[in-house]
DNA sequence: CAAGTATATTCCATAAGGAGAATATATACG
DNA sequence: CGTATATATTCTCCTTATGGAATATACTTG
């Protein structure tokens, strides 16, 4: 898994991720619309696609590069353990608001029961 | 957010994350459950802690750390425009088995209407 | 204040990663 | 086959990152 986020921890490599929500592109486009080399972009376009972030797909001499889903899925499924954080921090805050004196309520902020 | 994945990149620095999840620690402990040597220890978790995944809590001589509950929120906002990906995949299928003849049809597998 | 405990920082050597230029490979076309 | 297009790979230089040992800092206690 670290290894994915380090195929992530690279600006250019987030760009090229974000670049692939709008859909598949050719190595060339990907390296035009990130203003960086065409080597550069290949060599990005191959780590992401060797820790499984990316597919490709093969046309004549054009190579498209697109998300792969399994890989986002499986980085949502890590997250999933630490999303229980922020649940318990509202639990912390609705405890908190819940034992203030009535002269401090908000509206629309107290505990529903 | 490359920063973030960044610190990420890295196997202790995730198994901190992971040793994290059941609370803080003091920098001695993760070092003794992580086997890696206190500088190591101190060192990750301050790249952990500049790129604001962890929070610290001093002590006395020691210092307590934990997981910062917005900078994993953060990742889970940033995941979220991927998401979509794997609900379209979901679209596909239910299409192409929309389109199937009924002869293919599989129990509980058809798209509701 | 001396000694002990917990942590941070620095130094060093080595390894990994990225940019750019040059080169190699693959495919289409006339 | 020769040329053009699209992409991949290699090489070199340079910056950054890591582990380990040693050292520095902070706080506690007697």
């Amino acid at each position: 898994m670290h290894q994915t986020f380090a195929a992530l921890g690279e600006r250019n490599r987030t760009r090229i991720l974000q670049l692939l929500l709008s859909g598949e592109r050719p190595v060339g486009e990907v390296a035009k619309k990130l203003r960086i080399s065409q080597p550069s972009a290949s060599k990005h376009l191959k780590t992401l696609k060797d820790v499984g972030l990316l597919n490709v797909r093969s046309d004549a001499q054009s190579r498209f590069y697109s998300l792969r889903p399994e890989a986002l899925r499986s980085l949502d499924a890590w997250l999933s353990p630490y999303r229980k954080l922020w649940a318990d921090r509202l639990d912390l805050l609705e405890k908190h608001l819940d034992e203030m004196p009535p002269s401090c309520a908000v509206k629309g902020k107290r505990k529903r029961r």
